[in-house]
Formats: C-alpha cells, sequence, structure tokens
DNA sequence: GTTGCCAACACCAGTTTCAA
DNA sequence: TTGAAACTGGTGTTGGCAAC
C-alpha cells in the first residue's frame, strides 16, 4: 500500500472513529508505530485537526466539531444515499462513478457495523410499463440525453410523433421525466422553435451534437386547463385489484355486483385508451359525451378485421 | 523519499504501599 | 480507615541511523 493511500485510509478510520491508537493502526496498516506517527504528521500538516491522548487508553482522534461539520453523514443520511443510488440505477442503468459512491458508502458502513454490510431498501424490476426489451433500449437513449444534460449539448433525433410522421430534428434537452410509466425528454426544437415534449420510446435514433446551447429559462409546462367534469365508470369486480393501480379509495364503491369509479377529470380523450384495456369489462355511466365516444371507439374496432 | 528499528522520555490512569 | 506518595504499565513523542 502506498503512503498516499495509507493516509486517506487513516483520515477514514479516524472519521469513523472516536477515539483509534498507533498500535491499532500500525498492525492494521502491518507497519511500524513510527511510520504512522510520520502519517499522523502529514494528515495535521494537510489541515486536519488531529488530537492525541496520551497514557492508557489513548490514541488519536479528530476534533469532534471538523468531524461533523465536514465528513460524516449520519446512519439515515447514509441508507438514504444508498437508496437513491439505487433508485437512480433502477431507472438510468449502472454507472462507473455510481458503483465507486455505493462501494464507499458501503466500505464505510462494513467498518462501522463489524463486518454488518449495508444494502438498499429498494429494488427495481421494470420501473416503466414498457416490455424489459424496450426498457433496456429506453436506458441507452436516456444514458446519451444525460450526457447532452450534463453537458449542455445539443440532440439530432430522428422522431416518430403520435400520427406517425417521421422527423428530424434538433433540440436542446432541459429535463427528463417519468411520466404514467414513460419517460419524456423537455426540450426546445429548432425547427418548432418552441419548446416540446418528446417520448423517448419514440426517439427512433438520436447523436449529440459538438454544438452548446445556451440555456434560457424555458415557459411554464403546459398543464391541462381545468374544466373537470365528473366520469362514472362501472366495471367487473374481478378487475378490483388492477383498479387500486390507478384510483384511491375515496373513488371506489365495490357492490356485490360490480365496482363503480367516481373520478372529478377533463382527461375524456386521454382516458379512452385506458378504457379500451379493460375491453368489454368497462362501462361508461357518465358523463353521456364519454360514454358516446367510447362507443363509437368500439365500433371501430369491431371494423379492423 | 519512504520505511523500519531502537532508544529515551513524557504523560496518564490504575494499583499498591505506608504513615497519620 | 483514609489520603498522599510511589510504583507500574500502556501509550504518545521525538531523534538518529540504516536499508531499500
Amino acid at each position: 500500500m502506498k503512503k498516499i493511500e495509507r493516509i486517506l485510509a487513516i483520515i477514514v478510520l479516524l472519521l469513523d472513529h472516536d477515539l483509534i491508537s498507533t498500535a491499532q493502526l500500525a498492525d492494521r496498516f502491518k507497519v511500524t508505530k513510527r511510520t504512522i506517527f510520520r502519517d499522523i504528521e502529514t494528515i495535521e500538516l494537510a489541515g486536519f485537526p488531529i488530537i492525541s491522548h496520551p497514557g492508557r487508553n489513548g490514541g488519536f482522534a479528530l476534533m469532534n466539531s471538523f468531524k461533523l461539520r465536514t465528513y460524516t453523514y449520519s446512519t439515515t443520511e447514509k441508507q438514504d444515499i444508498l437508496n437513491a443510488l439505487e433508485v437512480k440505477e433502477g431507472l438510468f442503468g449502472t454507472f462507473d462513478q455510481q458503483n465507486m459512491i455505493k462501494e464507499k458508502i458501503t466500505l464505510l458502513q462494513a467498518d462501522s457495523n463489524q463486518g454488518n454490510h449495508w444494502r438498499s431498501h429498494f429494488s427495481f424490476d421494470s420501473p416503466t410499463m414498457h416490455r424489459p426489451e424496450i426498457e433496456v433500449q429506453t436506458k441507452e437513449k436516456i444514458n446519451t440525453i444525460n450526457r447532452a444534460l450534463q453537458q449542455n449539448k445539443k440532440l439530432v433525433i430522428d422522431y416518430i410523433d403520435n400520427k406517425g410522421e417521421w422527423t428530424e430534428r434538433v433540440i436542446h434537452p432541459y429535463e427528463l421525466m417519468l411520466l404514467n410509466g414513460s419517460w419524456y425528454i423537455y426540450s426546445y426544437c429548432e425547427e418548432r422553435e418552441a419548446f416540446r415534449y418528446f417520448k423517448v420510446t419514440r426517439i427512433r435514433c438520436l447523436r449529440i451534437q459538438e454544438a452548446t446551447f445556451t440555456s434560457i429559462t424555458p415557459p411554464n409546462k403546459r398543464r391541462l386547463e381545468v374544466n373537470e367534469e365528473l366520469i362514472h365508470l362501472r366495471f367487473r369486480k374481478k378487475d378490483l385489484g388492477k383498479l387500486y393501480d390507478y384510483y384511491t379509495e375515496n373513488e371506489i364503491e365495490v357492490t356485490d355486483s360490480h365496482v363503480d369509479v367516481r373520478i372529478y377529470a377533463n382527461q375524456q380523450k386521454t382516458i379512452l385508451p385506458f378504457l379500451l384495456m379493460f375491453g368489454n369489462g368497462v362501462k361508461v355511466i357518465a358523463p353521456a359525451e364519454l360514454q358516446e365516444i367510447h362507443q363509437q371507439e368500439i365500433v371501430k374496432l369491431s371494423k379492423t378485421y
């Protein structure tokens, strides 16, 4: 072990222990006490306030206020960092830098818990609504987008919009967001000269340009107009489990023969694909307009073949 | 430049001794 | 019985020298 590595390790040990003797340090790093004294001297020269306690039960310690102020995290904070990294890994995939941070935190935890390695309390099997194969592709795209985001670089994308039209666009990425199980990128589009959302799965090809862009303050994100009305839906009882994925206890009413859902929303158009997911297992009770749209859609479907 | 070995010394806390 | 002094062992501190 090189001197610099040993010095760094001693600093970590001092941060994690109230008191540690030269004999312990010498034994741990397989050097003599004299060498440890020289290392301590180097650490002090670097500005670390080390206190030595002579006599029986003596040893070295770092000034408590320095430890608390600068370097240590509480047990809960360390666990939160591990959990956050696990969430990031689940959503974006693994990065070398991330593994290094996890290793450092885990080593600190292991040292202070006599070898009891900590682990994250979260895990992700498939965090989005897409098939695992699509998710792998999406994570690769997100990694590229993430690099562009960090470096303020423009992206060229081949994009298929919801009408099936294929366009090539130059965008300035501002924000990645996970919405209803799908990834979107909020970007300035040079072609449209406006901010747009792009669904990542619909980006068929993307590459980072060398050119950077100057960030501007994006306009407030577009919100749906507040014009809510009561939507009353009737489902089969056997779909109750699925319904709890979408609605709260207050919105669901279970009867002997069916399940009624009542929500206030202004999403008549967006709710249609959701209704079709239940096939003939759902009926629109109100409003009449949505009932009509639902019926028309079912008729269209029946003419598919 | 780094490390190991040795010696001498200081400091501290616990234990033992001994006079009052 | 008590309290002060001496003793003991563990630890930090420093300097010098030699080997790699």
